[in-house]
DNA sequence: CCCTGATTCGC
DNA sequence: GCGAATCAGG
């Protein structure tokens, strides 16, 4: 990924707006937190509007040494790290952009608005309701709700980061059809 | 643990 | 210039 024009001004823009850099980068996609920052200060727009406690000089890193400095493929980092955001949409929608990789049946389809409970889960299911902004990549990007609607919500429960959504909402999410993928063992036959 | 930004330095 | 690795902290 370049930074291009477009991506630079959208940069500036969610910066000034105080998102974080990893939010940042999942907004952008293809890049990591660490190259949004690098990429801020490098602009210069570092600091931001906080109180600016700053100046604090950080000491130089005394270790160095590292041998293994970095790994030798050079996308391998960026792929452990990244696996999703590759999976975002640059284009279009930007308030989406986080918005779990489905395509639009699946938007339409399991009208997840109306959560049905009926599984059997050792918990409660609790959804934070979070807003995109609050989204990290542990949390449940189960969509609750319009998305075309100003109280638009994902669930926010904890999940694995790189994993859409919670054990609960993955339950429901990724049910096998049995008249599906008849290529998998329907059942385990014995213990 | 989760996360944040800051810095260094090989590329 | 870029960004992973690392640091320092909440």
């Amino acid at each position: 990924m370049q930074w291009t024009d477009e991506r630079v001004e959208l940069l500036k823009k969610l910066w000034a707006d105080g998102l974080s850099a990893s939010q940042i980068a999942a907004e952008l996609g293809g890049v990591t937190r660490n190259a949004v920052i690098g990429k801020v200060h490098r602009l210069g727009l570092s600091g931001r509007a906080k109180s600016a406690p700053s100046a604090a000089p950080r000491l130089r890193k005394p270790t160095a040494a590292s041998p293994a400095h970095r790994v030798s493929a050079p996308m391998a980092a960026a792929a452990t790290r990244a696996p999703q955001s590759a999976a975002y949409a640059t284009r279009g929608a930007t308030a989406l952009a986080a918005a779990p990789v489905m395509e639009a049946r699946t938007i339409a389809a399991p009208a997840p608005r109306v959560v049905p409970v009926q599984l059997v889960e050792t918990q409660p299911i609790v959804c934070e309701n979070v807003t995109i902004m609050e989204l990290r990549e542990n949390m449940c990007r189960w969509p609750l709700g319009d998305p075309s609607q100003p109280d638009f919500r994902f669930c926010g429960g904890r999940c694995t980061p790189g994993q859409a959504y919670c054990a609960h909402h993955a339950a429901i999410a990724y049910q096998p059809t049995n008249d599906r993928r008849r290529d998998r063992r329907p059942n385990v036959p014995t213990h």
